[in-house]
DNA sequence: TATTGTTATACTCTATAACTATA
DNA sequence: TATAGTTATAGAGTATAACAATA
C-alpha cells in the first residue's frame, strides 16, 4: 500500500534526522559539562521558572531525578532554587546570569553547527519546513484548519 | 535580518520537534527496558553486522561505553558477539532472532504513536517534508542539486 | 609498536521507596 | 490526609586509564 510506505520512509526520516540534531545537542552540551537532560532543563528555564514538580513533568521524569539534577546545576552557580512564600513546600528553579550566558552561548553554537545544513534549503523551503513541522509540536492540536492558521512570521 | 530570525524560528521547531520524537522513543523503550541508546543500537543492528570499533565510532561513544552496552543488551539474549577468522582481535555484533523480533516490535509501537500526528500532513506534505529533512539527514553532501536527486520512493 | 576490545574506577542519570515539612 | 520535595539505594550510561590479546 502507497500511503503505509510513505508513512515508513517519512517515519524513518524523522528518527534519523532526530538522532542526527540529538548528536549535535549531547556534542555541544558535553563540551560544556552539560547531559541532553541538563540541556532540556536550561532550555526552559530560558523564559520560565517552574516548580520542581512542573519541571519533572514536563521532561517525563521522576521527582527525585529532577532533585540530583538541579543539585549539579546549583553546585556550579548555574541555576538557583526560590522558595515560595504563598505555599513553603513549593520549590521553583530559575538560571542564574552565568546560567542564562551559558544556555545562550551553547544556543549559538548549536545554531553554528546547524546553521549551514538549514542554509541549503531555500528561504521559502525553511518556512515550509517550519509549517511541516507543525504536527509534531502541538501533538493535541484540533486540526481543524489548514496549518497555516496562528503564525504570523 | 529577516533571514537570521527564521533560521531562528526553523531551529526552534527542529530543536523542540527533535525533544518530541525523542520522548516517544524513550517511552517505547523505557517499556521494554532499553534506553535510547540501546534502541539506537537495535535500529542500527537491524540490517548491519558492524564491529565494536564501528558502533562505537557511529553513536560517537567511548569503546568501554559500548562493552557495558552490549554486555547488558547480550545477558538478555537479543543481541550477540560473533569472532572474525581473519582478525582475531575484531567482535562483531549482531541481533539474534528475539533481538530482531523485539526491534520490529518497537518499530511498530513507534510507528502507531506518530503516525497519527504524521497523518494531519497530506500525501503531498508527507513527500515534502521527506524532502526537506535530506539536508540534515546526510550532512556532507556536495548539494550541487535539487534535493529530489537519487531517492527513488 | 599499533590496534581491538575488556576491565577497573568514578561520576552522572534514572526510578523506587521511605522520609520530612507543609498544607 | 494529601502534596512538594529530599534522601537512600541500586542499576544503567558514560568517559578515562590501564590492561590483554592480536596484528
Amino acid at each position: 500500500m502507497n500511503s503505509e510506505d510513505s508513512l515508513d520512509a517519512l517515519l524513518d526520516a524523522l528518527v534519523r534526522s532526530t538522532f542526527q540534531v540529538t548528536s549535535v545537542l549531547s556534542r555541544v552540551g558535553a563540551a560544556n559539562d552539560l547531559s541532553l537532560t541538563q540541556l532540556r532543563v536550561f532550555g526552559i528555564l530560558r523564559d520560565r521558572r517552574p516548580r520542581m514538580t512542573e519541571l519533572a513533568a514536563y521532561l517525563g521524569l521522576d521527582k527525585s531525578t529532577m532533585s540530583g539534577l538541579i543539585d549539579r546545576a546549583e553546585r556550579r552557580g548555574l541555576l538557583a532554587r526560590g522558595k515560595n512564600p504563598d505555599d513553603r513546600r513549593i520549590v521553583d528553579v530559575y538560571l542564574t546570569p552565568a546560567g542564562h550566558e551559558l544556555t545562550e552561548r551553547l544556543y549559538g553554537e548549536v545554531r553554528q553547527i546547524l546553521a549551514p545544513e538549514l542554509s541549503r534549503l531555500r528561504p521559502e523551503q525553511r518556512e515550509q519546513l517550519l509549517g511541516l513541522l507543525e504536527p509534531l509540536l502541538n501533538p493535541d492540536d484540533a486540526h481543524g484548519g489548514p496549518q497555516a492558521t496562528g503564525r504570523k512570521s
